[in-house]
DNA sequence: CATGAATGAGACTTCATTCAT
DNA sequence: AATGAATGAAGTCTCATTCAT
């Protein structure tokens, strides 16, 4: 039955979130799973082949959240990179222990199953990098920071937050990724009460 | 001699940067110490020993930073987190072998030995967010952002840097400590253009 | 179907051949045969049945023609000792696979069925001894050696082809055991240039 | 200590003769040598790494004896095909678990290792060959048969006698080997009969 | 007839750790 | 101070076999 087949998996990608890889026996994951040993091995061939599915799931459902923003004509370049952003945190607490394996068992992943995982990874960074530097071109944007460098802050402040997003907490995934995508588009200096009209006016008066 | 410790020491963490706790053994960071397995043991009583004084190692020089930049009376509050920020990143790119293994093998540190990091980790954290507190308190930073979201977005960007960051890059860790400065100060929408008082008179009088 | 079982039966013997008992899989078997692992356990009760059934196919075939040439009123007591060789290297070009399997997997077949193969084997043994011992007794062959030794040279220099007889080669299978009967009856020495009367009555004259 | 080593090593030689490679365990081996299972691992990498020492320590000795019988210039070539086969005989007989292993289990030798076994056999069996072809040419034995065949044949009676040998038998290693010998030499056909004098009188005045 | 999901015993192997020297 | 022989617990994986369908 599939619904094994994806029991098994299930228990893995939490069992893997909560030990790690290596901390984890294929006995543990069974038993969580409610079958035998014998079992696992009779889905998958290794317990590696399950670190890579659980990968493979994962950026798979990353490289398509992303993608599908990119094609909504109903969004400006600014509000895509909006998305994009809100989307990635969304799905990191959607997706969390996935997410966890992902950033903390990666280099588990056997030498030959790398490639396929790493193509689309860079494929799913891409996207974000290019948002941007259209938005700069476009004028969106600012010119004079590098691109490359705002592309690891914006994957920084989202990624990290697998360290410490829980599902019940204060705020919900899409608040926080719009407080992120407004320190990323306002910064968190004195910006807003540089606008106001009183001192502006003083400015021109100059 | 404290020498031998020192390299046996070194030995386990690059290997664990490299090939993670679990898959390096006692025999290859005896080897790449130039040592037997048994002196290994000879200095430490475990291999979990080593992990834990890599973690000691590494929070004690973070915590050491930050407490400096915080009794440096020759700066406000916002230049304090800008070297905070520029501190974390340099710390870094010179301490990157430890910085992996604190950030990938943390959950592998034996549970008695745990609070000792732990407390310090969380000492850490809360500098920066009371220096962004006392920022905004004091006015140096807009309000309307939750200062808890703010932290993880500095730790975001900065923490996520060990991912990436490479000795001989294009920018120095210093710079980029900087840039990720600029983009939490400022943004990166059009905000400062806007307030030059030249071009926007001149936008004016159009 | 008979059929089915059969093609199990020998794609088990050419498994059990080339790969060996223990390292050949009910599954690839089955495979092999075009049937499931489960169809296998359908026609058989185990594994080790299997294997007895090649031993025991094979020991009838060798008994069989054994006893059909001691049978033979038309031949004389060497001329059967000729024919029990040239047949049994025939045999084993014809039936190598079960040749290999039989003499390399033997002490794997299970205890309780040992006895039926073990018994047939050696009448089989016995069959050869005794015309060789006919032979001597009659005057065909010469009485000053040990009928044992012989008996084992006999099936050594026989037996021993299944290592290296390949279908294709220079000489047939029944070239082979001519060549076979010619050393055992005539050796290698040179004997019967010796009783060449020509040169034999120069040497006495000389 | 060297001595473990040994003893690890002939406990191997021992099991794999009585219960084939496959059907012995690291365990067992452990076990008859009086270490742990661990200890054995601590010796040799691999299970496969004794199967191939026991193949590699017995193709030497066989080579070493072969060649030395090669190199008496007391013996003629007969002579020497002779102590050849009664070498063969006793070699097999003194080391007779090493050869069963050699014969049995030699296709279960990695591929990796193979070769050096390979070529080793080869060289062994020219030797053999090569003897038989001189004692052609210089006329000692007959040149109507080939050459290939015969050396077959007496790898054939010698090689098989791993099959059936045993220590406190009847006749000695020596005994058999020149047994061996005498048919291959002389024949099992009346040929000294054929010599008597009658006979050969007649011959000549006819 | 035939399948294949599921099991569980048992194999090889790894490795941190101990300890006599 | 330092070694390395030896251990034993534990892990991954294999595979013959069973059984419900």
């Amino acid at each position: 039955m599939q619904e094994t087949r994806d029991r098994i998996i299930a228990s893995a990608v939490e069992l893997f979130e909560k030990k790690g890889y290596h901390s984890t026996t294929i006995q543990e994951i069974g038993e969580k799973a409610g079958v035998s040993k014998g079992a696992v091995f009779h889905y998958f061939s290794s317990k590696n082949e399950i670190l890579f599915l659980i990968h493979e799931k994962f950026i798979n459902v990353i490289l398509n959240r992303a993608e599908n923003v990119l094609k909504r004509s109903d969004l400006g370049t600014a509000e895509k990179l909006r998305e994009l952003i809100v989307n990635l945190v969304e799905l990191i607490a959607e997706y969390k222990p996935y997410v966890v394996v992902f950033f903390q068992e990666f280099k588990y992943v056997e030498q030959e199953r790398l490639p396929l995982i790493k193509e689309k990874r860079d494929r799913c960074e891409q996207i974000y990098r290019r948002v941007l530097e259209q938005g700069m071109s476009a004028g969106e944007f600012r010119k004079d920071l590098d691109p490359d460098m705002v592309t690891k802050a914006i994957f920084g402040m989202c990624d990290w937050s697998h360290q410490w997003l829980n599902p019940g907490g204060r705020l919900t995934p899409r608040e926080i990724g719009l407080t992120f995508w407004k320190i990323l588009l306002e910064g968190i200096g004195r910006t807003q009460p540089d606008i106001d009209p009183v001192r502006r006016s003083m400015a021109i008066n100059l």
